[in-house]
RNA sequence: GCUCCCAUCGUCUAGAGGCCUAGGACACCAGAUUUUCAUUCUGGCGACACGAGUUCGAAUCUCGUUGGGAGUACCA
């Protein structure tokens, strides 16, 4: 038997650092038994997937050097390899027909208002949370006739009601057993007529000649619903084997508020794949002889899927970091000197057009844009006291400025772009100027000091040293965060 | 709430009943090298979650407790 494997990602936002992961283990799974290693791409949530993000996972992929065998953009003889196109083809309904032909699932009129009430009285009684299945003993005949004339229905599974689910999951110790009464009555199709992930899994799985299905823990859940639906459907199951997940620090399920799960953001910042493989390599497996740097190919030969840890790894940056510089410093010269220029020239386009109209010369540039590269700047502290201002005012806005920044940042969802820093800014000037009913002429007099005039001009001498610079916003947003709040207390020492 | 999964240094891990006074790596601390920094080298700190049981012997097997995680969607 040749062992086929496959990664079957969801084309919505960034590709994502898990699904190179689970496609590491895959494909160094498949090149050591000689097999094949396969994309699908599976977008059946017509809401979230989007073809540019697709495209990204196939660019990711192939920077990561995971390159498969068969998928979406390199073809194969089982294709097509995304599941929308399978979708048109009319292959998932023809399953769903045929287990509710076979009495093995059921159209379900339930609509969304009728399964919230659902859930909000099982979430009540302290139950637990599950379609009640009142549709399960539809009269076929009635239910093909309310369908015809244009009711919306999904069509859901029949679960058995008795007995027990037992499964042995290669990894782990003691098999799995669950009550069946426990399973939902899962959804195969949904009301648009598309499949969800179950039914489209296991029939694609089956239809692709999947041999093993090596995928993160968090389907650990539904395998039941999988095994049934590839016994009912009279396929041989592939062998399930469940991982552990990746870990934010706090050992959640690893999320973008907590860490950086973009591959195409460490793509950029630079990360050489090499050492961004080789650290996933290490996490949840490990050579045999404790070697801990080793190549993709390397791996591909002792890689031992019985060896692979179950619980889940935290995703530790820091180590990641000490990879990549193990893996930087010895680059060819030639190499190593495009890594160099690539970041150079990132961060120079990135800035070229905050200078464009303030420059004659190609040298303006030059030392124009030294706040940007520098890493720390020196103030003059008569440049950071305004005309009309005392030095212990000057102090006092940025103070107020710096700390006002740093709550922003704290909280979720902080964008630093220029809108979100000038709403900030605006809002703050608004705020602290406003005339109060009741002030005192020396609040009133402090009120005053909130001018854009006043600010502007010392938020720019204490960001760049400088007195003339590219708009404010934008040179904020290009230093950085974490420099303009250094910046800002820089500043407000010199004025002690 | 309900169901399932998991449990060795802060983190990644080695460890399949005696080789374990538990090994390695990252991080941290100290020292050496380096004009400085980084690199590199040396040393140090540091864990079998807890409690029973099985056994001559348990990190390793069993049970319980505790802790953590995941799932609980017409998302995947």
């Amino acid at each position: 038997m040749t062992v086929r494997v496959r990664i079957a990602p969801s084309p919505t936002g960034d590709p994502h650092v898990g699904t190179a992961y689970i496609g590491l283990l895959n494909y160094a799974f498949a090149k050591k038994h000689g097999g094949k290693f396969i994309l699908r791409i599976e977008d059946t949530d017509q809401t979230r997937c989007t073809p540019e993000s697709a495209q990204a996972i196939y660019d990711s992929l192939r920077w990561l050097g995971l390159q498969y065998d068969e998928g979406p953009d390199v073809g194969g003889a089982y294709g097509p390899y995304v599941q929308s196109d399978r979708v048109k083809a009319g292959i998932y309904q023809r399953y769903a027909d045929q287990l509710v032909n076979q009495g093995d699932a059921y159209y379900c009129f339930c609509t969304s208002r009728e399964l919230d009430s659902m859930k909000a009285r099982q979430r009540a009684n302290n139950e637990p949370i599950m379609y009640d299945r009142r549709h399960r003993g539809i009269d076929m005949a009635e239910a093909k006739t309310r369908a015809a004339n244009g009711e919306p229905y999904v069509i859901r599974m029949k679960t058995p009601i008795e007995g027990e689910f037992v499964y042995k999951d290669r990894l782990r110790k003691q098999a799995t057993a669950k009550a069946w009464k426990e399973i939902d009555d899962q959804v195969l199709l949904k009301s648009d007529g598309w499949p969800t992930y179950h039914l489209a899994a296991v029939v694609d799985d089956h239809l692709m000649g999947i041999t093993h299905v090596i995928r993160a823990e968090e389907w650990l859940n539904s395998l039941p619903k999988h095994i049934w639906l590839n016994e009912h459907l009279g396929f041989t199951a592939p062998e399930y084997v469940h991982v552990g997940l990746l870990r934010n620090a706090d050992k959640s399920k690893i999320s973008k508020r907590k860490n950086p799960t973009s591959l195409k953001w460490y793509q950029s910042q630079g990360y050489l794949s090499e050492a961004l493989l080789n650290f996933l390599a290490l996490l949840g497996h490990s050579h045999p002889d404790g070697i801990e740097k080793f190549s993709l190919d390397e791996m591909c030969r002792f890689f031992d899927l019985d060896r692979v840890n179950v619980a889940g790894p935290v995703f530790d940056m820091t180590k990641l970091r000490h990879m990549q510089g193990q893996y930087f410093r010895e680059l060819s010269p030639e190499r190593m000197r495009a890594e160099v220029h690539k970041s150079i020239d990132q961060r120079f386009n990135d800035l070229l057009p905050l200078f464009k109209e303030r420059m004659a010369f190609g040298g303006d540039f030059v030392w124009q844009s030294e706040p940007f590269y520098a890493d720390a700047v020196t103030h003059h502290a008569d440049d950071l006291v305004p005309k009309g201002l005392e030095k212990a005012q000057s102090k006092m806005l940025l103070e107020n400025t710096q700390a006002a920044i740093k709550r922003y940042i704290a909280g979720d969802n902080a964008v630093w772009d220029v809108p979100s820093l000038e709403a900030l800014i605006r809002k703050l000037l608004e705020d602290r100027s406003a005339e109060l009913p009741d002030a005192t002429p020396e609040q009133q007099a402090q009120a005053k000091l909130w001018s854009p005039k006043n600010l502007f001009m010392l938020l720019r001498v204490a960001v760049t040293g400088k007195k003339e610079s590219p708009p404010l916003f934008d040179t904020m947003v290009m230093i950085g965060q974490a420099k303009v709040i250094e910046r800002l207390g820089l500043a407000q020492q010199k004025l002690r």
